[in-house]
DNA sequence: CATGAATGAGAATTCATTCAT
DNA sequence: TATGAATGAATTCTCATTCAT
């Protein structure tokens, strides 16, 4: 149900916390991005927190859904977890801006508000984990810490948007590709699909 | 040459920035923690941002420094892959205050400053990169991409600050042989140091 | 000529000024309360200052029209005092919310609105002065500073809307009956109504 | 304890307050009084509305403390409350600032706050109804709503500060006097100080 | 060394009012 | 008549930094 003008205002804010960071962008930086006064924006967010509160807990529910969405099909676990890497980094990638306040300026929300995003973060962990659960049970994969494991493959994938930019680097898909191959052959093993062939 | 005082002002500062954020922190609460009035702090600082440089550039000389001992060695590319990974995630985790300045606040440098730690910050996965290039070179490592799977191994590791705490857990080591097992021989092969005793 | 909404504005008015004060209470809530925009407001009223003017006018009008009327009678002076307090008490308890805004929100009108409720206000203790007056010419007051004696009148009842709330308590009238026995005959003499019989 | 800089800014607060009101009077003006930046008044206080409720605390104290005194000495209930009443209203006028402050812009107070205040108004008023009783109980006072009469003769003192300027008139001890005698012996009874004589 | 007064720029937010639709 | 977007000025308060003592 949000305005234009609201998706107008979220994208200039999300724009602008990724270029300067939270506290380094002003609500007058904000109206300036969308050409109205500092004062006309409150007719449409609650306060420059809840920008963000929104803005983050839009991109964690996106990860969210994706991966929940993953988990629902009946493929192999280890078709999951490629699937899951390559869901993550491609969307990471794609809305590169808004991962980045995620990642970066969550922090900066104060602490009910920090809260929400932790849980469905900590949500997100779970569902990694998961995945890596069933290929156990499976015997597909050998994992013994399936939650640490979980979080090793997160921290990859979560560290891309520090690093990742478009200049003529691989795409997303592949280096989605490099990072499922090492996850699941491990860089000392024979079988990876480039070398196989 | 720090004296006694400037060390101390060093870790108030350093305990702040992480429990609540650079921005967040002000110069009177780090008085306050050294029980200094926030003018007298100025003896011993140049600025709020410089503490904040001082602590990041401690941290990720350490970083590189233990690093560059690895590579150093005449260890094998997997022994030190092994060893990159012990000493990264063993550090980070007895430092985590320091740790967590570095890699979640960082950002809120200023320009010239921030760049000095963004050269560190790539001389640190270049030295990474060089860990993993040794290994291809040498036949023991099946990696086409070494920088992006350096950047992998790297986000993993960065990412440990974010869930790791004392409670009941694996050690840093423990954690770490998780790591480097993953990283090494991956998910799905057969040969697991747990596994194959 | 009010309409319908312009009453039910000012009640929503009064209400709110009461409750929270004149400057504690926006535009917005007065919307909120009448069921209206802001914007649509302004339709009925020209701007809030004027709606505080207007209420305070109202009240003050109701309290000089009631004493004239009482002037305009042939009772005694001791009776016309009585029948006043009586009124004044009575109206202040039974308009509460109305004479809680004259007497302590009109201080609030800026200057050419302000000094119509003070013109009014004086017409009012002049009233009141009449009332001594009239008792001292007729020898059935013994009062040396008429104005004085009606300023002290006054701001008893005056002061009623501070303290007096239906809770379990004497009714206005006996208020009002404790106020002019003091008034009339004194803590220390003898002749008290209720003494007497 | 307090500096002279707070003394003076509290000076400069009472006496714009009382001008134009609590929240007609900025910051910004209470700077300009003393000669400070905006900024430079937050040494001295901790917010606007706490220095409201430093200057009307201050002013009730002195009302209860005064109060107090009195009914600590061994004079009759009737001297007493002469004596109450002078007090009061030389304080008043003296204080005129302060008192109006009180009196007129305490309301102002946010919640925790102006309970405070409320509370040794409530004080305040259970000292005077002290008074009436202990006339009561002695017989000298023909009494038979102690509390009801102590909040007449209070609005009556109270409102003082909105009529009395030093212009040409009675000084504050006539206008106590013309008020004791009133409560005391009432308007028609014989016995009247300067009647008598 | 240490203080604490002073700065001054800047921050987020509120709000009465206007006006085109 | 009703809306709600837009204004723009004002407000309180914060804070890193300086400097005379």
């Amino acid at each position: 149900m949000a305005s234009n003008r609201q998706k107008e205002i979220a994208l200039a804010a999300v724009k602008l916390f990724e270029q300067k960071g939270y506290h380094a962008t002003s609500v007058q930086d904000i109206a300036d991005e969308v050409g109205l006064q500092k004062g006309s924006l409150y007719h449409y967010i609650h306060s420059k927190e809840d920008l963000l509160l929104q803005i983050a807990h839009e991109a964690i529910t996106e990860f969210n859904d994706n991966l929940q969405a993953v988990l629902d099909t009946d493929m192999s676990a280890p078709e999951k977890l490629v699937k899951a890497v390559e869901n993550h980094i491609t969307v990471s990638v794609s809305n590169m801006e808004t991962t980045t306040v995620l990642l970066r300026e969550a922090f900066s929300l104060g602490d009910p508000q920090h809260q929400v995003i932790q849980d469905l973060t900590d949500k997100y962990v779970d569902l990694w984990t998961q995945v890596l659960e069933e290929g156990a049970r499976s015997g597909e994969f050998h994992v013994r810490e399936p939650k640490v494991v979980a979080l090793a493959i997160l921290g990859a994938c979560n560290w891309v948007y520090r690093w990742y930019r478009q200049s003529g680097q691989l795409t997303p898909s592949q280096v989605a590709r490099v990072f499922s191959d090492m996850f699941l052959n491990g860089l000392t093993s024979d079988n990876h699909p480039g070398v196989q062939q």
